[in-house]
DNA sequence: TTGATAGGTGACTAAATGGTCACCTATTAT
DNA sequence: ATAATAGGTGACCATTTAGTCACCTATCAA
């Protein structure tokens, strides 16, 4: 199996910006976009702005160039977000389940009492 | 139900900084730590920067103080990391389980011919 | 009441970050 | 061959961020 090492730090860095997030949830909508499809979507920033967001987004491997031509397509890559969400995440999410079932079995035994 | 509104925004940015997950981290080990217990356990930094980050963490919401005394206790709120798991990243965790669905019939089919 | 302890504030500095621009290279179309 | 198109680079600037420090306030203990 090929397992190779993503940089969990890189990863939550690269998803602190709102401009990548929205540039990943573009490419969730419409894989493999190119550059310049992906800096039209960005009224407000220009060309070199998107795509040192882009730059980010590669580093942390969330996403994937393949180039062919003068054109260069971006994959998602959801394989960090997952592990980001299994090695660290997890963990806090089941402190929540458990904080909810306390709740309802505090709700339960004040309702019965 | 008290339905309380919490930026995401300032989630991902509370959690981009490795010291702020690594604050996070030492009240899930024990929580309700106060501000001085947090600090002694770094180092290579002044009570002072550990008080920013501590702020940075309330602000998100992903931290909860309580003031007794002379002392604040801070105290894990997993809330905000459940709703950005809930909210943002399972949609992409879902695509990561439908690519390995993926694959593993593309090496099924591969393997048959 | 004096001193120690827990925490807070505002000013400041250095470094990182987000963004633009001028200009360049490579590919494709006419 | 020329022009248009897609993308890339390095310098540059403004703002934000991480961190420290001097100093202050409130609580608790002797």
């Amino acid at each position: 199996m090929v397992t190779y090492y993503v940089p969990m730090d890189a990863v939550f860095r690269a998803l602190a910006d709102p401009t990548r997030r929205e540039l990943l949830d573009a490419l969730f909508v419409e894989d493999g976009q190119t550059v310049t499809q992906l800096a039209g979507r960005f009224e407000e920033m220009t060309r070199f702005g998107v795509m040192k967001h882009l730059a980010v987004l590669e580093e942390a491997d969330l996403v994937i160039p393949v180039r062919q031509g003068r054109t260069k397509r971006l994959y998602l890559n959801p394989v960090p977000i997952e592990q980001v969400a299994n090695r660290w995440i997890s963990k806090y999410a089941e402190r929540f389940t458990s904080a909810l079932v306390a709740l309802d079995q505090h709700i339960t035994a004040t309702e019965e009492a």
